[in-house]
DNA sequence: TCAAAAGTGTTGCAGCTACACCCATGC
DNA sequence: GCATGGGTGTAGCTGCAACACTTTTGA
């Protein structure tokens, strides 16, 4: 047995210490390119250098010296997609040897939400626009990719799928204010699957997840819908680490 | 902005990087000094260093430049204890800026479950005569400790609670064949209240998790009770990554 | 007046809780 | 027999799924 007391390092021991990189898998809600449906989306960007030169794979980078995990993985985002995360939370250390076949690297992978609006209307047009090397592709219908990062993403769409289900993590995918039809939209989309907009409406409105604005979305071609907002006195999150 | 191409480190950089470590929180089931009745405990050590000196800590410590998460944390935890682990899952990786008052580590962390068998009759015990730098603790009445693993404590044991629920880990806490009153001891003392037997057994049959082996434990002062065993054809974690 | 989605009511099923009750063993 | 836990039965509550129905707008 090799040393044993916590905390301790020694990065001239043997062998050269793991590298520590952080990663992210950013969801968005688009419009998916075959069925037109609203279909979960992430950025990725085409590696410029071995190993896995030319394959798809996560953003992400090294973690600066004097940067918190979640800094890092916020900093990844923006210069991926311009934009801010609407939700934040960390996946996974990943860091099994052969995971690289080059030096050792241990991820710690972060996923995110960004906002629909955001990602349609903000600067990260212009990102998919201009730079070729990134990229959305609809999460379910995925190019090879590099490293791990398959298995990474499976994981984190499972996540998000089921936290989904006793959660509120839905509303960082839309705007502050919002029907409860575009609110059930965003469930069906993430779940694949439709949903009873009757009691949809009771599960959420039970929770006292959503308070009603008093405002109507007008415009629609039929009764005007009632706008609601997410309930800020309700963590989102059952965690006690979203409160240390 | 920094670089941004992922997996790319540059460990002479701006500042050195950061260290990474491996610790485990540790569970067993053992009767409490103060009430006597069984309650979770975890093992801790005593820092012989700085920082933090003197102060209680996890077990942990560098991980192996040729070793899995897993491994690492299975290593330290029969350094500390002697025994192996009867269930292991990663927790969550510790890295925020001032979380060390010396160098900057990310702790990758670790929980895992021994069972009260091992825990109670093998080599553990000899260890926790033997060295006074290692000793078994109340899980609900700790002492301080060393860096945020007073934080990491209480998470990891939210995290096993909140998995009793919906999950079939009892079982790792004790042996191969079981009544189900032990069992339900198990949950009782992890949950910390008691529970409808008549229930219990309902909700433990229905759920396919457990089959009985035909034997009966015998030498009780009542009717002699099934023994059951684990269904090893369910897998006992949903997620993905058990199976990856 | 009609189409379409908003929003409400109602029924039935499944699962859980509480608790009454019988069973098998040691003493 | 009696005490003790093993094990079964059952009534009531709650929450959810399914689906019928009414409401309010635009065209």
């Amino acid at each position: 047995m090799t040393e044993q007391h916590p905390m301790a390092v020694s990065p001239g021991g043997v062998g050269v210490p793991p590298a520590l990189a952080v990663s992210t898998v950013i969801f968005s809600l688009m419009a998916s390119d075959s069925t037109g449906r609203m279909a979960l989306h992430i950025p990725l960007v085409r590696r410029i250098r071995e190993p896995y030169r030319g394959l798809w794979a996560l953003p992400g980078g090294p973690l600066g010296a004097d940067e918190d995990l979640s800094e890092a993985a916020r900093r990844h985002l923006l210069d991926t997609t311009a934009l801010s995360p609407t939700y934040l939370e960390q996946l996974y250390a990943f860091g099994a040897r052969g995971r690289s076949l080059a030096e050792r690297v241990v991820s710690i992978v972060y996923w995110a939400l960004v906002s629909r609006s955001n990602a349609v209307e903000g600067p990260a047009n212009a990102l998919v626009q201009g730079d070729p090397n990134v990229c959305w592709f609809d999460a379910d219908d995925l190019p090879p990719l590099a490293f791990d990062h398959g298995t990474i993403v499976d994981y984190a769409l499972w996540r998000l799928r089921t936290k989904m289900e006793y959660s509120r993590i839905a509303g960082a995918f839309i705007g502050s204010t919002f029907t409860l039809s575009q609110l059930r939209e965003v469930h069906e989309a993430v779940l694949g699957r439709e949903l009873d907009p009757a009691n949809f409406r009771r599960m959420v409105e039970s929770s006292d997840a959503v308070v009603p604005t008093g405002e109507y979305l007008t415009g629609t071609k039929h009764r005007p819908p009632r706008l609601y907002r997410y309930n800020s006195a309700i963590d989102p999150d059952p965690s006690p680490l979203a409160r240390a």
